[in-house]
DNA sequence: GCGTGAATTACACAGTTGTATAACAAGGCC
DNA sequence: GGCCTTGTTATACAACTGTGTAATTCACGC
């Protein structure tokens, strides 16, 4: 006599990974007041039950969720240096490019970012998340300017203003498509970069594309 | 035989700019969720039933306060120019300084921020208020450049270019303090902001702060 | 095949949310 | 000083929130 709904059962990890996935898309969607556990669960496939199975509460997921986003986003950059050449200036100027443009700077992206940004004040743990992601790309980026022929004399300050500037354009880029022309943001991102560090990266940029 | 609150009556004006403000502070202390209609109305010191007295809906209270955070942020950045002397140059590096130092650049100013930017996209009207700020803050900043001495070729780009690596450094101060050492983002973003330019923006602010 | 443990569903619950509506009272006007 | 507009309070309401708990049913070991 029960309708019971059939189900299958999942791997622990299948079914964090679509409930974290269900929960950005949402933010994504609808701010984080859509993120729901009812919601999450329909978009996930099952029911609002098993959220507190594999979550303690719903700020963990939150936490899980804002981790995810961010190691997505620093890989995407790193992901261009993949099958870059070895030239550190080629190099520094495709991972800039790259973390200017989409799919990393992206109206989803930022929104979902500025949704976790709201938690990092009062919760330390997210605060902490932020701080490993936000160090980690920095020194990314440092390890990119340490690598070029003449290095700046204080890499440290000379990352911490790039990753500036990225974020900043990244950001307005995103937020404000419309008052931006089709490569405008990475040619500026580039041709400032070059000024701060003493280098040329938009020509090496334009040289390397034109390659292909 | 009742014993109904005594209250009195308040212009629109000021009862508006309290649930505004109530609006802000809650927002500051405990993220967007926070900001409930009974939480506003209590802080404000009134009955929930007041608010869509003066706002059609909780929707439109919240578009007016993030109108006038953005436009207090815009006018403390150029509140520093009211009795600063006529030198172009100093006049943009103390501009450029007050954008990324307390109280523009501050934990809770961009908390705030990060928990409106989420509407942006869904949001038309927010979209409206987001490029109205932004561009002013950017055509501000670009008439500073254009009263340089030597103005660059091309003022939009560099203010471009300015105003993302202000709006980098903004937030990344504002989140992550404890990551930098005092007047250390002052410092990197008169630099850079000079590399951009081609002018030496960073002895002009120390004179300046010297002459006092 | 068949038990058995655990993944999953189903349901309940108390609290909160934004909103609608009616009763009330403050303060200006004559 | 009494009326009348309307700012303000009070109360109701249905929808929704996160969470706790018991009942089910899947899938694996034997």
């Amino acid at each position: 006599m029960k309708d019971r709904r059939p189900y299958r059962r999942e791997s622990e990890e299948r079914r964090r990974d679509d409930l974290i996935a269900a929960a950005l898309e949402l933010v994504a969607e609808g701010g984080a007041k859509a993120a729901t556990v009812r919601a999450i669960s329909e978009k996930a496939g099952v029911t609002a039950g098993l959220i507190r199975h594999y979550f303690a509460n719903k700020e963990e997921l939150t936490r899980a969720a804002y981790t995810r986003l961010m190691d997505q986003m620093t890989s995407q950059s790193l992901a261009v240096l993949q099958d870059a050449p070895s030239d550190p200036v080629i190099r520094l100027a495709l991972f800039i490019a790259a973390s200017v443009s989409p799919p990393v700077s992206d109206p989803v992206a930022v929104a979902l970012w500025a949704a976790f940004v709201q938690e990092l004040r009062r919760d330390p743990e997210m605060h902490a998340v932020h701080r490993v992601t936000y160090l980690g790309f920095r020194d990314l980026l440092q390890s990119l300017i340490e690598a070029l022929p003449a290095p700046p004399a204080d890499p440290r300050r000379s990352a911490i203003a790039c990753n500036g500037l990225i974020d900043g354009l990244w950001m307005e880029g995103a937020l404000l498509p419309e008052a931006f022309e089709k490569d405008e943001l990475i040619d500026i991102a580039l041709d400032c970069s070059g000024a701060i560090l003493h280098i040329d990266l938009a020509t090496a940029y334009r040289t390397e594309r034109e390659k292909t």
